[in-house]
DNA sequence: TCGTTATGCAATTCACGAAAGCAGAAGAAT
DNA sequence: ATTCTTCTGCTTTCGTGAATTGCATAACGA
């Protein structure tokens, strides 16, 4: 069980945005540069992010991409789901039909325990909350 | 984020052997038979388990493994933790020079928030739990 | 019209999860 | 003693999906 890189890269990127401040429309190389990730891997990223409704794409000279709504108003988990699609520990718990067992296992419903507090915890969390968490150790943008 | 099948197999056969109630010595064979687990893969992940003192190891004629404690003193993480070492969903978690950013970085920090309720899910569940679940499903052990 | 930037796929590389193989040690049964 | 069983401790292989790169194209501003 371990967090993806795509995921990583995904939440440091818009959180970069958060940090510029809103509205800026900013391109991938300097998101990129600044945070140190892989341009053309970080385009694949918001390229979902931008089909979710996350970040909004801007071409051509000065274009970029730049945050939708307001940091308040996106969670973590928004952000993950856009990035992933639907967030499951296991292929049996959306699908009970992908092992003969998932009606008695013990172990499927422990983990749809834990599921259900992962989730919890990246819905109760805003880009704006990590933004200010950010703000308080004085991170500037670049 | 995804979990494993060494994790998923390590569960499935310690709670063959908390299903067979106890004390039995039981041959990889059976297990692996009965849950449908690559035998081969099952020996690897138990004698993870073995050096980790969950369970015990019998050579020899009618050998096999059988659990050293009370399943309701072994948690659903101590299993873990034998079978894939420590916990953590980022290297950097654990070791703080992996990344130079990781005094200032707010994902690392929710991310630490995320495992602190992850693990605290696994530890307050025991085998014993699982078994009881297992139990009231009316699930047999072949 | 030119340079910039995103778009959409394809292709590639690479790491690691997953699984299999095998020689050998330990032990029980006879 | 011998034999059969079962774990042990590697090594090796396989396959998938993560991670990354490439490129031709479209949109857009200057
Ligand atoms: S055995 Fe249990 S955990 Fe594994 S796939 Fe089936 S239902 Fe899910
Ligand atoms: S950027 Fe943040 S999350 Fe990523 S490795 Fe560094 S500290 Fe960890």
């Amino acid at each position: 069980m371990q967090f993806t890189k795509a995921e990583e890269y995904g939440i440091l990127g818009v959180l970069y945005l958060v940090a510029k401040g809103g509205t800026a429309v900013t391109p991938l190389s300097e998101i990129a540069e600044a945070r140190e990730i892989p341009e053309k891997f970080l385009a694949k990223i918001f390229q979902s992010l931008a089909r979710f409704g996350i970040v909004r794409s801007y071409r051509g000279v000065r274009g970029g991409f730049a945050l939708t709504r307001n940091p308040a108003e996106i969670t973590v988990m928004a952000v993950l789901e856009a990035i992933q699609g639907p967030y499951h520990l296991l292929r049996c718990i959306p699908d009970p039909d992908h092992c003969d067992n998932t009606d008695r296992c013990a172990l499927r419903d422990l983990l749809m325990v834990v599921e259900k507090g992962l989730v919890e915890t990246f819905e109760s969390h805003t880009l704006a909350d990590l933004g200010e968490w950010e703000h308080a150790k004085g991170v500037t943008v670049i």
